[in-house]
DNA sequence: CGTGTTTTTGGCACGTTATGACAAATATGC
DNA sequence: GCATATTTGTCATAACGTGCCAAAAACACG
């Protein structure tokens, strides 16, 4: 495959997606095995087999076992990027934070893994360094992401501290939201909890009341 | 030692306070290895043999390797949220959390490590998913230890999603400045870089800005 | 002191995680 | 079909982390 790797430029490659398809797969596997049975008692080997793979495969995939729930937890984030370049520009930054955000979890997260299934998976994270280090992980790889797209809304340098803050902020917001709602044993939707709190954001929270000295 | 065990209550005993002193010796030993040689490259047994202690004893001391290092990154931080306690009633809220970490950062670290080790060992944080999980882990922790001090500060719950969503605002900004100032060359100490952002955020950045919507 | 007790430390074995090297199987090209 | 890459599996291996029990050290008490 030296002449014939030839391809539209750009896209992804018919084999690159069956490897998505199958870390997909394996994704939820895991995921399945470690409500099931627990995180620790569930091993690599565990993993693979249920995949039907070998346990050398099994880390052609993943880099560690941790890993698995990766995408589980990220899922709708990479998309909330993309759709906040593509936000209307006359919205405020954080109306077009809270309206990209609702549609890409509306259209990316379905399929992928229902709320009840993310909450069950979010609920055993504690206690688990290395579950907790992945969750934190994807939110801060989220920071990252966020960081161009703000910067380009508002015209400014994605290194500028200002946007850097913004995008920690609205994401921090994010994942405590998500936090809250996994902890919780309300009704309401993942969502739902998302949008109270970027509207919280959005009024100025605590932080902006205190700005008279007494 | 079942009579002779009556302590001054709330005090730590002569034996914690040596197992800490240990502690924090194993530490810094296992700091200055990770940046001689690697985080990879040093084993835990390097780690205990530098120390004067055999593998498992390390392993008394410490859960896993890579929590060697969490002592150095959240020193100062549970002296941020005590001071924050005693910090002036009259302060607004982002005012009372600038000056009591100020004032944490210039009593409590000095001694433990200098900006320059720091500065040193949090460069080489990414890239190393344990280590980089260490560094957030820290920080999410300073979240819940923060909220109790803010709920006392503002009349509220400390499970309130606006409590919760101040100490995470504030806690990244902290997060953020510390690792822009380590990734970058200035001469600015990382008082001065967490000063700036915290400042930032008390002037509502990016995010007040849009409250009109177009 | 010396002795008995408690705690700390060390050695050992063990299962698990993760990776490199190489062979077998499979897919893809002509 | 056949030749060639790529993927997958097997094996060996190093390091991580823990349970278990014995040696050593710290300690209380007479």
């Amino acid at each position: 495959m030296t002449a014939a790797t030839r391809r539209s430029p750009g896209r992804p490659t018919l084999t690159e997606r069956r490897r998505e398809d199958t870390r997909g797969e394996v994704s939820r596997t895991a995921a399945r095995l470690f409500t099931e049975r627990g995180y620790d008692a569930t091993t690599v080997e565990d993993i693979a087999a249920a995949s039907g793979m070998a346990l050398r495969t099994f880390y052609r995939y993943f880099r560690a076992k941790e890993d698995t729930i990766t995408r589980l937890f990220g899922t709708g984030i990479g998309d909330w990027v993309h759709r906040l370049a593509d936000a209307d520009p006359g919205l405020g930054l954080l109306d077009a934070l809270r309206t990209s955000y609702a549609e890409a979890v509306r259209h990316s997260r379905a399929g992928e893994v229902d709320d009840a299934q993310l909450r069950a998976l979010m609920r055993i994270v504690d206690g688990h360094p290395a579950l907790r280090a992945v969750w934190l992980n994807v939110y801060r790889d989220s920071e990252d992401q966020l960081r161009p797209a703000i910067a380009a809304r508002v015209g400014r340098d994605p290194d500028d501290l200002a946007v850097r803050l913004a995008a920690g902020t609205a994401n921090t917001a994010v994942r405590i939201a998500m936090e809250r709602w996994a902890a919780g044993d309300g009704p309401g939707s993942a969502e739902e909890a998302v949008a109270q709190a970027l509207a919280e954001v959005a009024g100025g929270g605590l932080l902006g009341e205190g700005e008279n000295g007494a």
